[in-house]
DNA sequence: CTACGGCCTCACGCAGCGTGAGGGTCAAGT
DNA sequence: ACTTGACCCTCACGCTGCGTGAGGCCGTAG
């Protein structure tokens, strides 16, 4: 019964960790060897090694080296707690994780979703999450934010088929009313933009006549924006802009 | 139609980044704002509102900061392969999240399964994932523990409740040949640790004599493992031991 | 005596900011 | 004109868990 150790190479093939997660792990004082030699090797014994297996154990489990420390360190701490609420924590980053694979699917199918499109379209006006970004702003990222996206993350497949009909359907007509000559301050043109309005209101977020009138704005500023609306006819965009302002003035009066 | 600007506290506010963020979006060459006063001030204007809500977008969906860049300054970038490689990632994170929480879970259960187990006990030689921290070091971590580690995470339920039951089943016989003052190198007792043996290798990973043999020696050496095989009766990790190294020795002739 | 392999101690790097420290700027109030 | 305050700025370290050299000593085989 040799009190046998092992220099760092060794302890490393053992275990299968490496050579600087040993140094590491003695510098945060996780495991330090019980001896070193005259020349500063580090020399583990057996009870180093259990303990390093220990170590390992509550590392595959996600545990940060920290808490790892307390739990192997003091026979008194409460392992259970620890572990239970590890569990809580990665229970919150596996729906994290979820909610985020989500949304990655709701961009791709609205970028490939609609025949092919290409890089600029995935800011079309149907990706919910382009929205959600617009209402961060508008609301300031606050509780009402978390509320939205929320909503949006509800949404089925089939929603979003829904949505993007009702979608359609009243871009075509806004676009009628356009290539019809009818000015976008008309009443007609007017009661389009309040309808568009609130399908957002219905579909995104609580779109109050500024918030719209925010959005109006960039669909003519921003390029990507306008073209994507003037798929509908030329100067779409421009069009519905000044309806939503048109109608927001309406609606101040 | 004034070109408004926007100071970094304006826009913090509407999109609900912090200022640091904002600073750091600028270090990192990410949202550098169109102008600065004389003073220094960063003053966004709406284009640069437009950039950050894209940048929050994909930064909701996960995207590193620098692949954000790369998407939002080059429109000829390919947005949908970012994507797609972003949800690849993603999964991946996800199913090890969900591994890591079904290991939590075996390990509570492990704490707490058996009447009352206080901390010490979760070095109970049942639980699973102590052994896959044991077999790492008797194999260095190599393909082998992979192997190990995905035959463990199939088990079920049922099936750690069964053989939760065959290895207390091995003990008490066990712990019978003990008290009946057998001697551990009684050809009876090899004979019950060749069994624990396979029943390590069954259930677990492959396990030689050798490896077996660095088990028992940590039967006993340490303290948690020899008090929860002591529960048997006193001596019973000693003898199992004993008889884990005279199965050894005869398994060598 | 000289390799050559193994060990050591720094110390930077990464991702994405949080959190002060220390110090100008600007519009309002006295 | 001067002083608040509220904002703005630029460093620069901290956090997690090591990876990855750089530069240099130790130990044993040839």
């Amino acid at each position: 019964m040799a009190a046998e150790t092992y220099k760092v190479k060794d302890v490393a093939r053992l275990s299968g960790v490496t050579v600087r997660t040993l140094h590491h792990y003695d510098a945060i004082g996780l495991l330090c060897p019980t001896r070193r030699t005259s020349a500063g090797y580090r020399l583990y014994a057996q009870a180093d090694l259990l303990r390093l297996q220990q170590i390992l154990v509550y590392r595959e489990l996600g545990l940060p080296l920290e808490k790892i420390k307390m739990v192997v360190s003091d026979p008194q701490f409460d392992a259970r707690a620890a572990l239970v609420e590890q569990r809580a924590q990665l229970a919150a980053k596996a729906e994290q994780t979820r909610d985020m694979i989500r949304a990655v699917d709701a961009a791709l199918r609205a970028l490939q979703g609609d025949e092919d499109m290409n890089t600029e379209d995935l800011f079309d006006g149907f990706d919910p999450k382009k929205y959600e970004a617009e209402v961060e702003q508008r609301w300031g990222g606050g509780a009402e934010y978390a509320e939205s996206v929320r909503r949006t993350k509800s949404y089925s497949k089939d929603d979003w088929v829904r949505i993007k009909a009702e979608t359609h359907d009243l871009m075509q007509r806004i676009a009628a009313q356009h290539e019809a000559g009818v000015p976008p301050t008309d009443p007609v043109a007017m009661d389009l933009a309040e309808e568009h309005r609130l399908q957002i209101d219905r579909f995104y977020y609580p779109c109050s006549h500024a918030m719209h009138g925010n959005l109006g704005q960039m669909y003519t500023a921003d390029v990507r924006f306008r073209d994507n609306l003037d798929e509908y006819g030329d100067g779409v965009a421009a069009f519905l802009s000044a309806a939503i302002e048109a109608n927001g003035q309406r609606a101040e009066r």
